[in-house]
DNA sequence: TCTTGACTTAGAGTCAACTTGAAGTATTAG
DNA sequence: CTAATACTTCAAGTTGACTCTAAGTCAAGA
């Protein structure tokens, strides 16, 4: 029988954040309180583990701590709460377009920047004899 | 005749930093000691300017300001350099290049994820008679 | 039995990159 | 003369997101 609930240690293997981490998350209302085991430990659910890597992937991309607890307070309220959580999203994915946006262009300044050196460098090269 | 020259309080406004960053990043070595008039005040010449904007290119696509005053070291030793600030520069051009790849699959997810509430939305809307 | 892994509360420390403030001086334009 | 703009040094405060330490408890496995 495999079992669907992991510990925070293999949590924390499984995701890169150490313990602390993860139980700061619990307390700053980012993940909800974790059902424990007999013991008090915490048992995470598959649930809680998807819902843990779409929280990463929301912070990459700038996404403050702030605004996901927020939207973790959304989705405990249930299906009432879809328009709002959907906005929220719909407003991140343009911040996340207008970034992207502008690392592209600064990204292309870095490729001219480049080809400039390049040239630089074959007009007069670094070492070489003669 | 127009002046080549622009003053501190100038370039704050022309770049949106304070007079006071500005300070701190020469300071720090990220811009060279800045020419100064006859009673002491900088004066920006229109090279530090297009320096400053490459700065603030590299800082946006997250390059540490440690990193970016290596370079401006380097820069300060002229062309010998050359080589090493291009290496420099493909390191950050790479690492920015798997930065964008990262936000644009969050991208992808996060479309996916309004995709899903889209439908939701659609099936049970929030609010309407019957 | 001892190690391992977990639990708790509470608070201090870290890091980057500013940001602010104080305190005093100097120059220039109106 | 006064207001604006700038200069200096030095130090302390801020923000966000951890990160670590302490101090003590508990329980299961080899």
């Amino acid at each position: 029988m495999t079992n669907h609930f992991i510990s925070i240690g293999e949590l924390a293997r499984l995701t890169g954040l150490s313990t602390h981490t993860l139980r700061f998350y619990e307390a700053a209302g980012v993940l909800k309180p974790i059902g424990r085991a007999a013991n008090g430990h915490r048992r995470y659910q598959p649930n809680d583990v998807l819902w843990l890597e779409f929280v990463l992937k929301l912070k990459v991309t700038g996404m403050p701590l702030a605004e996901i607890k927020q939207y973790a307070q959304l989705r405990a309220q249930g299906e009432i709460t879809a328009t709002a959580r959907m906005a929220m999203l719909q407003f991140h994915r343009q911040r996340l377009a207008a970034k992207i946006a502008e690392l592209a262009e600064c990204a292309s300044a870095l490729d001219d920047k480049i080809g400039i050196y390049r040239k630089m460098i074959a007009k007069a090269p670094p070492k070489r004899n003669r």
